[in-house]
DNA sequence: TTATCATTTGAGCAACTGTTCAGGAGTTCA
DNA sequence: TGAACTCCTGAACAGTTGCTCAAATGATAA
């Protein structure tokens, strides 16, 4: 910690200190990449990715539909989308008692396509 | 949990259970969903995205001009480049005493680009 | 109203995560 | 050889995570 301004080590082989400073500069900032990082810790656990993807795949599902396609509890369910919907990554319609949840983001569904893809043929 | 084959429930209103088949049989299975946030939580963590991002714009970093880029200690650095590196994220290659790391596939190059689209123009 | 259904909420807890610290391994140079 | 440098490893610890359980909404039906 505490390195405020510090570039001067590592300059025994090679100065790559320019090539340091012009990766800050066009560098994610460290606020971007903690909001970044939230993005992707959202997509990184098991559940969330099954419900996420099942809403990929179905559009529009209700919380006991999702319930039955992954194979968890229902308040396990409830809490993984409380957490997608708060970072606006899922939106809910209420139809009666029934809650309908879909993908509300399109550069999310993008990501997921992308990684599925990644996954299957890479 | 128990719910092997429980299709029976959630039918009162909408008959629903063919959408959930025809979602199940195209989606994810719980392996791969498994495996997809796997990926996802190794960029899920503001030390590793911001050393990703680092590479995706340098191109080639050594551990010493990481930990200057990223503000965090070198063991911390480290320990981040070894679980990106086992996971096939990040690949090594050794000058002299230092270690260059750079980004070793290119669907998450681009899933990293996407998702800084998000944030900036989402 | 009461009962039932679909979903949410909050507390509690076991399991996991990322960091620091101390020490070690490999490389270069005098 | 030995010292200096770059990086890695393992243990330990605080903080976080995702689940379950029990209880509470909000909405429909009898």
């Amino acid at each position: 910690m505490e390195v405020v301004a510090g570039l001067d080590a590592c300059t025994t082989v090679e100065p790559d200190e320019a090539k340091v400073a012009a990766t800050r500069d066009r560098l994610v900032t460290a606020e971007e990449a903690v909001r970044l990082a939230e993005l992707f810790r959202l997509l990184g656990d098991p559940t969330r990715a099954q419900l996420l993807y099942a809403l990929l795949e179905a559009g529009e599902l209700c919380v006991c539909d999702l319930t039955e396609t992954v194979e968890v509890s229902d308040t396990a369910v409830s809490h993984a989308l409380r957490l997608l919907r708060t970072a606006g990554i899922v939106a809910s319609r209420r139809s009666g008692r029934m809650i309908y949840y879909r993908l509300a983001d399109a550069h999310v569904r993008m990501l997921l396509d992308l990684s599925r893809e990644h996954l299957r043929h890479g």
